[in-house]
DNA sequence: CATGTTCGCGAGTGC
DNA sequence: GCACTCGCGAACAT
């Protein structure tokens, strides 16, 4: 309970809006740009060409389950699992099936209760389930490569004990279909990568030659979901932090949670001078000014549209279209800074046990960015400064990297080593978190960085990779699923570099009870919501 | 299941 | 410092 009520709150990830993402069906309204999708030189050669190119069906299509038939599931969900067993071999072939239809629910009865599959995995551990699940799961997915070390068990000879892959079975199959839907075409990546590089590039180049104050931007650093290969559906939505380096600079909390600061530039001459005010810098003069060269670069390219300034947001959103698909890209500002990390940070990143002290020490060698980001109202004042003057901890850079390199063997997931599923859950909840959002405006303010930062947690706690066996996706979902129950019901979620940041001080307890009761509820009757 | 493709990205190189 | 190439790994595709 203890972060409850603190008077910041902070819902969304550093780099983002507070609305952009966080809102799918508020990207699905932007305003459509004008041209589809390809820069002068292309629209001659491609826009014909490409056009016939399926659509991405959308995953929410048909998602009509209903509340009540979910309710009378529940019931089932105590069900045997000798049930099971038998169903088994039947759903087990569908499984390989690619995607788009899904059958019908025959198997939803079967999910077992998020506090049954936190029990089993306790006793059960790594070999016994991932012995058992391995059986059903080789016929369905073959690269996990982890299969090799035992043979497929027969699973219909365990009998009663819950923790037989039997009653995961069912649940495997919606799940793996799940993910196989949510993969990003090659195609479409391609044409989003080749439109989304060319803009960032002639931004850069912009900023680089036309300015005086970006002159010194660095190399971009492409964050967020795609960039760690997290993107799921579609590849629509693109994250590039743009860094300004500084010498050194003075940074002074404001507010308590640590995770914004005021910042002042040291000594020495800086481009930025010109955003001191007082001495701190103004970070809502330096975005203005930003925003205002990023427009004046991308107006020439007719089929770029730039999104309207949203209060608090770091960035610039950029809109365009590519196959008739609406792509938005975020030009985020940001300063780095190479000096130690701050105080506020010295509980959090736990990952020794899992990751090692010596990666730890290497993400801690490096710099930290501030993103100009601030909550509430920007008139509000705390010690002489503007909100709207203030910048947020950004570390995005460390949660790519540590995406990246998430195993505690550093064979995790590579070819000849054993292939975890930590990426996968996280994939299906921020899906499932974002259905229900659909489903739902009043979790509005829930977003994928709660997903992430759960499933980060997780790997703290759970730090093998014995923990999360590709073998083992139910279980080691449903899993994550309790623990972000967890969080929802007690209030707090602790950002995971700054552990005095509560996440969820944002929504009230009611909104986190209602999604946790949601969340519980496609937990114990299967998902439909996947279907 | 092996092999091919593409993108992202870091290391290396030359200027 | 900078642009550019190269080669590798991840993920998708066949």
């Amino acid at each position: 309970m203890t972060g409850r009520g603190r008077p910041h709150k902070a819902k969304s990830p550093d780099t983002k809006c507070a609305k952009g993402k966080t809102r799918p069906e508020e990207v699905k309204q932007v305003p459509p740009p004008r041209c589809p999708g390809k820069s002068f030189t292309e629209e001659k050669q491609n826009g014909t060409i490409k056009e016939q190119k399926p659509k991405v069906q959308k995953k929410t299509s048909h998602t009509e389950d209903k509340p009540s038939v979910q309710r009378t599931r529940k019931v089932e969900a105590t069900e045997n699992f000798t049930e099971i067993s038998k169903q088994q071999s039947t759903t087990t072939d569908h499984i390989k099936a690619p995607v788009q239809h899904v059958k019908a629910k025959k198997c939803v009865g079967k999910a077992k209760s998020l506090e049954k599959v936190s029990e089993e995995m306790t006793k059960v551990q790594p070999e016994a389930t991932k012995e058992a699940t391995k059986a059903s799961v080789k016929t369905t997915k073959a690269k996990t490569s982890d299969c090799k070390t035992k043979p497929p068990g027969k699973i219909t000879e365990t009998k009663t004990q819950p923790e037989t892959p039997k009653d995961t079975t069912n649940a495997d199959s919606i799940l793996y279909t799940t993910l196989e839907k949510l993969k990003i075409k090659r195609d479409e990546r391609s044409d989003a990568a080749e439109v989304i590089n060319k803009i960032v590039k002639c931004i850069i180049a912009h900023l680089k030659q036309n300015t005086i104050c970006f002159k010194e931007v660095g190399e971009p650093l492409r964050t967020g979901s795609y960039y760690e290969n997290l993107k799921i559906s579609n590849p629509d939505e693109f994250d590039v932090m743009l860094p300004m380096p500084v010498d050194r600079v003075n940074i002074n909390p404001f507010g308590e949670n640590g995770a914004f600061y005021s910042v002042e530039l040291k000594r020495g001459k800086s481009p930025l001078q010109k955003f001191q005010e007082t001495s701190i810098l103004s970070a809502s003069k330096m975005l203005e000014e930003f925003r205002e060269e990023v427009k004046k670069c991308v107006k020439p390219f007719e089929e770029w549209a730039v999104e309207r300034k949203k209060r608090g947001c770091p960035a610039v959103t950029l809109i365009t279209e590519v196959q008739s698909v609406t792509i938005s890209l975020d030009i985020v500002l940001s300063i780095m800074v190479k000096s130690s990390w701050p105080l506020f940070t010295k509980d959090g990143i736990k990952i020794e046990d899992w990751l090692g002290t010596k990666v730890k020490q290497g993400f801690k060698r490096m710099p930290y960015y501030l993103v100009p980001k601030y909550e509430g109202k920007g008139t509000v004042e705390n010690e002489g400064v503007l909100a709207k003057d203030v910048w947020r901890v950004s570390f995005s850079h460390v949660e790519k990297a540590i995406l990246k390199n998430h195993g505690s063997e550093k064979t995790c997931c590579e070819t000849g080593g054993a292939r975890c599923c930590r990426k996968d859950c996280l994939k299906l909840l921020k899906h499932l978190l974002s259905l229900l959002k659909k489903k739902d405006s009043s979790f509005d303010k829930f977003c994928s960085y709660h997903a992430k930062t759960t499933l980060l947690h997780a790997c703290c706690s759970r730090t093998k990779d014995t923990d999360w066996p590709a073998s083992n996706l139910s279980q080691c979902f449903r899993l994550l699923l309790k623990d972000f129950v967890t969080y929802l019901e007690g209030g707090v979620l602790n950002n995971f570099f700054i552990p005095t940041q509560n996440l969820l001080s944002g929504p009230d307890q009611k909104k986190c009870n209602n999604l946790a009761r949601r969340i519980r509820e496609e937990c114990d009757t299967g998902f439909p919501i996947f279907k």
